[in-house]
DNA sequence: CTTGAAGTAGACAGTTCTGTCTACTTGTGA
DNA sequence: TCACAAGTAGACAGAACTGTCTACTTCAAG
């Protein structure tokens, strides 16, 4: 059985994404988790501490679910490279898609140096060293661009899929990406 | 002079673009504005409906500013459709600069059916109906295809650029544009 | 068996938020 | 001039939210 803590940034995290950050209070937490205020109070300071702890347990487990997918998917890198918005749409088409945890935080949390933000800016950048790993191993003349470019369809891919509710979304996305391999390794 | 209505729909876009729906409280507005409590409350029934007329305002200046920025920097379709992006880099270098106010009232408002959402809905599908008549005006083969393609671009763009604070992602999309503009239209 | 760590239940203080209401002011058109 | 529409200032009710604290329970290790 999973510890109070984990069972606590589990259920935040679950509320964070349906209803985001502000609009979901504490005592939200507690009654859907069905664990005592105190508890919650002796693993986190604050709620924004709660709240820094949900991004960070998201983004390792997110980027480990999507990463596995890929590879569990596609074998070459260069296939790998397309595997991505695949992974993408089953992701779009979960019941529970409320979009990227980490653009919706962006939204609630403006200053600059917040801590927030720095998380999300981190999985950010961790999810394109991945995507230019693949680049570079599937053997592009220059990673770097290809992979600024992939990262910017998958965002926009996970925006529109989120805003429209369309899965089509990422097979749009996987045919510009189709070209853009193409183009850049041949 | 402007109304007070203008005045409140003003100050609440500004606030609400930087620090979110629900961490903005009417009192904030009013305070920033200057405008007394009863006044708000005969424009508007509830800081829900200042949401709304914030929303649907800020669509129809945007989307405004928008196309006459790219009209005013490119004469031909084919040019135009790549002067969005360069429109798209002036915005994310603005000093307030806090991405796309649709998409970030999307991640505070889930449920799928609100107006809120609606909105959002109706102003991304408006874009894309601006960009589908740019490539059909074009002469793309099929102008529903190149569109959704140069939407997703700009979503990715606008996400990167509010995450990373980077302009770049503008260049970088539009290159991509190019490329597939170049493609579709011979 | 006992002791201490961890959890429960929930009252409570203090703040903040939305929305209402009263009493007063200002400005303008008939 | 005056009557009325619109605005100001701000008190207030009631709800919600964060964070603290007390008193009680459970359970496992020594």
């Amino acid at each position: 059985m999973s510890s109070k803590r984990e069972q606590l940034v589990e259920t935040a995290s679950r509320l964070f994404a349906e209803h985001g950050f502000h609009a979901t209070g504490i005592d939200t937490v507690l009654a859907e988790s069905g664990i005592a205020k105190k508890t919650l109070y002796n693993h986190f300071r604050t709620k924004n501490e709660l709240i820094l702890a949900v991004l960070r347990q998201h983004d390792s487990e997110f980027r480990n679910y999507f990463m596995r997918q890929v590879e569990s998917l596609a074998e070459t890198p260069r296939e790998r490279l397309l595997a991505i918005f695949d992974v993408a749409e089953n992701w779009f088409s979960q019941k529970n898609f409320y979009g990227c945890l980490f653009i919706n935080a962006i939204g609630e949390f403006s200053d600059h140096d917040s801590p927030v933000r720095e998380i999300c800016r981190e999985y950010k950048k961790l999810m394109r060293d991945y995507i230019r790993e693949l680049v570079k191993q599937a053997g592009a003349g220059n990673p770097a661009d290809l992979a600024e470019e992939l990262a910017i369809l998958l965002e926009g891919a996970i925006v529109t899929a989120q805003v429209s509710q369309n899965t089509r979304a990422a097979e749009i996305a996987k045919r510009v990406a189709e070209t853009l391999v193409n183009e850049a390794i041949d």
